[in-house]
DNA sequence: AATTCGCCCTGTCGGC
DNA sequence: TGCCGACAGGGCGAAT
């Protein structure tokens, strides 16, 4: 699922091409998918204008035009792809380890390619999902970080003052298990549940431990571990487990730098414990029950080691 | 008030 | 081989 560092790296790469284009035609070919505006308003409305700034915050891409403003959630299967009018859609599909045919380059516009933002000289944005989570939002006028869908929304991890932000500590005080905050959008933008067990892990913190058990160093770990998987996840242009692709269709290189998710069952990186599956806050869980342990504390000398090669390592 | 649950949706996969 | 149920899960609104 397209998380901050995927949706930064599609933003980085889309906004060069688009910013200060004229929107020349709009395709909406799955109406349910667009808020705030009713279809043929919102088509008239935006034709015309033209892309000032290309921006995101949390997981959605801020599309400002020189009026209006729309901004697009990804859900968990969306892709965001530019096509070139010389260099079209690469209809090559290419065999995957599992017998999947999958497009090398941009996907084709098929019935899954919801969105089509035309610009001048045969350019396009193509918004493709496959599981229709994904939301297009209207928002008229330039104020988007007012809308109902953002005014809530939590300080960006990446530029977060730390010391500042655990000053408020009535967060920490929850019942909750640790993962529902960190993934909880209002209370920090853009993590969701591959960075949030990233997170964890280089924390070494149990994903299950209560909120209000978390001391405060482990706090600041926490949070700076956030940083440091989300960084990487940027640097590595995002995690392609299954649907998310960079606007060109291809892959991102972070899937195969994880730690644990979506490594259940395999061995811990660190200290080889088989990791472990489990359901947390109604999301599947990876995390390595010795390095994450949360049962007896473990000794100082151990944690000790394993952080330091986990330094190392990460 | 805080937290959990149910729902939206469809491609993929495991079991029989 | 083929069918079918289970699963994946972001975020919202309902229920507890």
């Amino acid at each position: 699922m397209p998380e901050l560092p995927e949706v930064e790296t599609i933003m980085r790469l889309i906004a060069p091409e688009a910013e200060g284009q004229k929107i020349e035609k709009i395709e909406l070919h799955l109406q349910r998918l667009l808020l705030g505006l009713k279809p043929a308003p919102f088509m008239e409305r935006i034709k015309g204008q033209t892309i000032v700034h290309v921006k995101r915050r949390a997981k959605y891409i801020v599309f400002e035009l020189n009026q209006d403003c729309f901004i697009i959630h990804l859900g968990m299967t969306g892709q965001l792809t530019f096509s070139h009018k010389s260099s079209p859609e690469n209809p090559k599909f290419v065999k995957t380890v599992t017998g999947l045919q999958k497009p090398l380059g941009v996907h084709p516009v098929d019935k899954h390619t919801h969105l089509i933002v035309h610009l001048k000289g045969g350019k396009r944005i193509l918004f493709r999902d496959p599981r229709t989570f994904g939301k297009i939002i209207f928002i008229p006028g330039l104020n988007w970080a007012m809308h109902p869908r953002l005014i809530h929304t939590g300080p960006e991890p990446l530029t977060l003052d730390i010391p500042f932000f655990l000053l408020n500590t009535k967060p920490w005080k929850s019942l909750r298990p640790i993962k529902a905050l960190i993934m909880d959008q209002n209370f920090v933008a853009g993590v969701g549940n591959i960075y949030a067990d990233e997170a964890l892990f280089r924390s070494l913190i149990h994903p299950q431990t209560l909120v209000k058990n978390i001391r405060p160093a482990e706090r600041q770990a926490l949070l700076e571990a956030a940083q440091v998987v989300l960084q990487k996840g940027i640097d590595n242009n995002g995690t392609s487990f299954s649907d998310y692709r960079k606007p060109d269709g291809s892959l991102g290189s972070n899937y195969e730098k994880l730690m644990v998710y979506g490594r259940g069952g395999q061995p811990c990186r660190l200290c080889k414990t088989i990791l472990k599956k489990i359901v947390v806050a109604q999301r599947g869980t990876v995390f390595c029950p010795k390095c994450q342990g949360l049962g007896p504390k473990l000794k100082s000398n151990l944690k000790a080691s394993l952080k330091k090669a986990a330094k190392k390592m990460l």
